[in-house]
DNA sequence: TTATATACTTACTAATAAGTAAGTATATTT
DNA sequence: AAATATACTTACTTATTAGTAAGTATATAA
């Protein structure tokens, strides 16, 4: 892929999770890599075509995590998961669902139905994670897998917003409560 | 207050929690209240004026309910602070922290200010409701009650947020895991 | 009765938004 | 060597945005 496309969609992603969708426009991206606001239209003709793009890319980098830690124990497969949270923290940017679920309704149909995608894909591996660590006594989950796992996502991609309006650690407090729904030893 | 005012004040919030703030314009006020745009100028001269006077309203709601349920239970003042959400879900509507903190680096700072505030006061109260509960034992906790006053604020937030963007009722799903988070036998 | 405050409307401005049409430079293919 | 595809820029349009200045109707107060 052309590489200046890529940087319109690392941009465009950074500008999602840390502005929302409805507070930044192509010349944000454009400034900062040194071209045209055309250029962005050339390789994105749409604002929607960018942001479905972006949510698709999320989910594609979502499915090499899972392709990349399919063999480890679900434990650690979770560990790694709520790893991808500590980046984003680290990168103060908010989740993909936690950006723009709030504005569904405001956004195009190609986005809304890449984030509902995107946010099924995560609770049916998260579930699908849960059984297989309840199988092997991993965790003792007191509720239904998939119950479980939708606490989880909650928690998670709620401990990144919360975090940015409170002037202490709250994301780090909700992960500990993430350790506790599964009674895992793993922290 | 005059009656033009506090519809304003209405619609913005009913917009904010339904659309972002960036995703509303003073004619979306304006057009169904039947007045100008220079009507709502009039009220809230700048849309900071607007934004952060719908957060102090929200707040002063929260206030209201606190004096309600002062003198209930610990296990019923949960109930019934989880039925605020359970009316917001009625309504379609996500919670003001939920609308506003992905992009609360994108907003006035009087916006950043009220929202960080009522975000506390949400925290510091279900702090002190689930120090009661737990000294009446009707909860028992497995942390700190400030601690478990974040995770049961994060899944409340979260699930308006999921409910919106998956197909089954992921709402109902979490609010589960709420009382499971305090072993309540209030449900 | 005159002045003043309230609650607007009319009519405007300046900035920014998404999006497009036409042109250009460069590399690739025929 | 000519044609074509790629990756842009220049220059523009149209719509919408927040915000303002000046005027008007009505009620209230001096």
């Amino acid at each position: 892929m052309n590489v200046t496309k890529q940087e319109i969609l690392q941009w465009g992603e950074m500008l999602i999770r840390t502005k929302g969708y409805h507070a930044f426009s192509y010349a944000d991206i454009a400034k900062p890599l040194k071209i045209k606001n055309a250029a962005v239209h050339y390789h994105f003709p749409s604002k929607a075509d960018l942001g479905s793009t972006i949510i698709a890319n999320v989910s594609a980098d979502f499915n090499e995590f899972k392709d990349r830690t399919k063999s480890l124990d679900p434990a650690t497969q979770l560990q790694q998961f709520i790893g991808i949270y500590d980046k984003s923290l680290a990168l103060h940017r908010v989740c993909i669902v936690g950006a723009l679920s709030p504005i569904v309704d405001t956004l195009p149909l190609s986005m809304q139905k890449a984030l509902q995608a995107f946010a099924e894909e995560l609770l049916q591996w998260l579930t699908a994670v849960l059984t297989a660590g309840k199988t092997q006594q991993l965790f003792q989950l007191k509720d239904e897998p998939s119950n479980v796992a939708h606490g989880i996502i909650a928690l998670l991609m709620a401990s990144l917003l919360l975090n940015n309006i409170v002037p202490h650690n709250a994301y780090s407090i909700i992960i500990k409560s993430v350790y506790q729904f599964v009674h895992s030893q793993s922290n």
